[in-house]
DNA sequence: CACCACTTGGTGACAATGTCACCGACGCGC
DNA sequence: GCGCGTCGGTGACATTGTCACCAAGTGGTG
């Protein structure tokens, strides 16, 4: 019931669950793998089931009327879609989707489980509450970040967050301004600004950052 | 039990709850009030109660550390504010407040009961996950709008939201700027755009409505 | 009434960002 | 090689944000 190899123990949130709500979370969930690039959850694709990422990452965005694109928030391992999940099934016709970055394996808890969790535990309760208020107020803030924070800060800051450790990061102009809610030419000419200040070098699809300390100053300029 | 008197009966989500349920809402709740201007959650100022909205308006909005303001939502008679308390206990350091636009009544919940309830009632949990997911996507569509939407559309759309079946609004060009999360010049240049064309007339602290057709067409331009 | 402080709104110059049309360079398959 | 799609660059222009400043209204006080 508490076998140390099981995957509710590698979530930070759950491994804290009485004992017998493990065993019900293992006993009905199904462990699922979906390769790099697939989507997951969008419109007319609502998923059955409660996902529990285990490996690699999810991006959600968004495309509006006008056609523009903007990434709203990413799921890792250790977190779960049920926030973007009762989305869908509250509401049907939003817009947003979920897509593979990574290959990825999850657990999948169906819906009368979840309920049921819900209902006997209170540390999972706890668990689900956070994630949705962790959700709520991380979309508060990039609301003032689109609003108000300058472009140039906005990149750094995703630059130095996309680069994780790495100094190179592989992607395009038109990638990143979706990242940002933008258009490619305003990425194409702050990364030039950027490289005229010998911050960064660019090549094609592929940023490399040179002076880390200070993009991390700018990104961190007001923010 | 089920006195068509009492307030749960006046919540559209909350009347199917079992009977049960009613009375423990019932029995363990109290009616508070609160006058006009007032912040009832904010830093600083978390609540111990979940609260439920009988009458008036609470307007939620967030101060940037530029300094800027944005109206993030209302909350209105027959909703909750459960989705901001919870983001307030889980982030005690998050900037959003909630003000009372109205007199306001509510009956105030106490955390305690507020848990028992989730596990006891399946209705209960699907009102309060219903509540959670329309903030969510509500929120998502914001964020598209303030990346995307043109301001004169914006405007227009905000203008007969805020109108509400009257054709003169009170307010001021900078209160405007903080519905939009832009600035007072912006109102003011795009208002006499809107006035020029016949649309509106202006005078000090008030917007009178002149023609609604055009505004909303405007307003429903890509939205 | 005069005086003062505050709010409200107007204005022009300029900066930052978004939009559009177009171009050349690169990579890939044939 | 050739064609074709992706990637990035560029200039002109529109929209929006910022700043400094001003003028008119509003309300209080002596």
């Amino acid at each position: 019931m508490t076998n140390p190899d099981e995957w509710v123990e590698r979530f930070p949130g759950l491994s804290r669950l009485e004992g017998p709500i493990k065993g019900l979370l293992l006993d009905r969930s199904s462990i699922i793998s979906a390769p790099e690039g697939m989507s997951i959850f969008g419109p007319g694709n609502s998923p059955e089931n409660m996902l529990f990422l285990l490996d690699g990452t999810v991006r959600v965005q968004q495309v509006s009327e006008t056609g523009h694109e903007i990434v709203l928030y990413r799921i890792h391992a250790g977190q779960s879609c049920v926030l973007t999940t009762a989305c869908l099934l509250a509401f049907e016709d939003y817009s947003a989707e979920g897509i593979t970055e990574t290959p990825v394996r999850a657990a999948a808890v169906p819906r009368a489980v979840f309920d049921d969790l819900i209902a006997q535990s209170k540390s999972f309760r706890d668990f689900v509450f956070a994630a949705f208020s962790k959700r709520i107020t991380d979309l508060f803030l990039m609301i003032d970040e689109v609003a108000f924070q300058r472009l140039d800060v906005r990149l750094a800051h995703k630059l130095i967050e996309l680069s994780a450790n790495q100094n190179v990061i592989i992607t395009t102009h038109q990638k990143l301004s979706v990242e940002l809610g933008t258009a490619r030419e305003v990425i194409s000419r702050q990364l030039q600004e950027f490289q005229r200040r010998g911050w960064i070098v660019q090549s094609r699809g592929r940023v490399a950052l040179i002076d880390r300390p200070h993009l991390e100053q700018l990104a961190d300029h007001n923010a």
